[in-house]
DNA sequence: TTGAAAGCGCTACCAC
DNA sequence: GTGGTAGCGCTTTCAA
């Protein structure tokens, strides 16, 4: 494979000119230019980045660390990264710790030996794994998820608006009897939502049944167990709000299992609005969360942060939370009594 | 941030033996190795992969280049290659190209210039921009998708075999008036889908009516137009075979658009299973493909590439063709003439 | 078994 | 403007 210093001989110019030339310095005699641009077609020149990497002390290359790929959620936060990273000229260097603790360790260790210029987490669980990094300020910035004590660079979603603006989406069509199936509360996003949930009752006077709280891990599996439960209940809710896409589902199966029509005689409303939401039957009411924007946002946190860190000032840690979108369709109705009320009640 | 020479210094031993100690070679004595060890604890030391690269002239990375995130097939592939990736000490660069081939060309261009050792791409379409790659010798291979004329390794799904069995599927149950929604055909797996549908059709004798042959390119709207136009037919098809995911989505909200049932009205098979198939009304049929499998048989195809380029040998490519596997569900039953047969028929 | 030294391909500094 | 040169952090001979 041809190199710099090939090039140079070929047309018969110094190192130091080829560099200048690669790297669009204009201090180069056109004529010169055109020459070594010449030989560099001449031999399919193509600079080595590992090699200007040893030499700068930067890569251009950003780790991702997601907790499962598989999920469509990541999925698209993923786009957002790869496109800003990409019109920055970094790279992604892409590691799916499968919501495993230890590889998540592992994997931040691998990205620190390639010497990666920052990196963006979407933390598996309560670890603070990465806390040593942090301190070794490398630059860090999670999405999504924080976790709990963690106090460095953030953006996630407002999952305490969402799940308030859901809950209440449902008490101003008339249901009193309102239930949620909870993500994994030991992450912020898990709770942050219940308590969305809470305020919202609470506002509205309306009591939160025990039973009507179920704890869920975020998996379709225990979407799947709560709606079971939930639904096989003496007075079962006629409204319940489920904290993720894959739970959803596992709800919808439940509901499927056991005959109970929606919107009829429950309505549901998922979190993350994914194309089959609206195409479903019924079409899906859900909060929508703005997965691509999130990863460019957080994607310009990080270069930010890799600046001031590289010009040495450690700066401010950041947190952004956005807005999500509640979308309404056709799972979400009034509840049979509202609609047809029993005289005593009117 | 510290170097094999400030371990060398503080352990009192030479560069080399540093080198030795990192990389395992055991002609070290255990006194010095401990005392090496130590060293690199106190010094938080963590070698500098990119050094090492440089040196070694392989950067233990591969790229990952893919026509579009988004779509969930190809992140059941990412997980595939990213598990086996990791297992043999191998990094991933992940790209989007977006279904860009011109972004694909780019992005190939920073993979060779970061000298990954190799790459696995799923194409955007019948460009050719790789070739010069193949020819340089490259290691790359192709997954899913195989522009034509192209002649390198690659990992595909059975696709022609997939469309017959599903087609026969529809035979069996009866069905008469069979239609496809086609992929884009100047890709392999469009054209393949296309030509299993045709050869079922052809074996059973059964008519293939311009009308009901519409042509799609793998995306939601195209699903939908085409659904539209099949289910406006005077004398519209009883069974269809929907040749993507996306699609199947299309055509699942021109179906409830037009408020025609599935499967009284019209059957429905899509190709690809994911979570919500079996979870929404009707449970899909669908034809699965092994996402993960690819992804991993891709990966270890690529790695014997890597190495038998490396040795020298440039050997021959190698095209794995993998199985599907045919869900049958709810969305596909016998046509109701069957189910109710008319005097004359029987 | 260990150490010294060369060099991977590039950038950047300093003379000219 | 241009060229020579040192050196980024590592591996790998070759001698000792």
């Amino acid at each position: 494979m041809a190199t710099i210093r090939d090039v140079a001989k070929l047309a018969g110019v110094s190192l130091g000119t080829v560099s200048k030339v690669i790297n669009g310095v204009d201090s180069v005699r056109p004529k010169l230019a055109k020459r070594v641009a010449a030989a560099m077609e001449a031999l399919d020149y193509h600079p080595n980045q590992v090699a200007r990497s040893l030499k700068v002390r930067r890569t251009q290359t950003i780790g991702v660390l997601v907790s499962d790929v598989a999920n469509p959620f990541f999925t698209g936060v993923m786009r957002g990264i790869e496109g800003e990273a990409r019109s920055h000229g970094y790279s992604v260097i892409f590691c799916d710790s499968n919501e495993d603790p230890d590889l998540e360790r592992t994997n931040l260790d691998t990205l620190f030996a390639r010497r990666v210029d920052g990196a963006l987490i979407i933390p598996t669980n309560a670890h603070t794994a990465e806390q040593h990094l942090v301190r070794r300020r490398f630059p860090l910035v999670f999405i999504d998820r924080i976790p709990p004590s963690f106090n460095g660079s953030a953006v996630v979603a407002d999952n305490f608006g969402a799940a308030e603006e859901a809950t209440r989406h449902f008490i101003g069509l008339g249901h009193k009897r309102i239930s949620i199936i909870t993500g994994t509360l030991t992450l912020s996003n898990g709770l942050d939502r219940l308590e969305g949930f809470r305020k919202a009752l609470q506002q509205a006077g309306l009591p939160l049944h025990d039973e009507y709280l179920q704890q869920g891990d975020f998996l379709l599996e225990s979407g799947y167990r709560c709606g079971l439960k939930l639904l096989q209940h003496p007075v079962p809710p006629t409204a319940i709000l489920c904290c993720s896409n894959q739970m959803t589902l596992g709800l919808m199966r439940a509901m499927r299992e056991m005959s109970i029509s929606c919107p009829d005689r429950v309505s549901i409303l998922g979190f993350d609005d994914f194309d089959w939401a609206e195409n479903v039957n019924p079409r899906l009411t859900t909060v929508a969360q703005p997965m691509m924007e999130m990863g460019k946002q957080a994607m310009q946190m990080l270069l930010r942060r890799i600046t001031s860190i590289h010009e040495g000032v450690y700066g401010e840690e950041e947190k952004v939370v956005l807005k999500t979108e509640l979308r309404v369709r056709d799972s979400t109705a009034p509840p049979l009594e509202v609609l047809d009320p029993a005289p005593h009640e009117v």
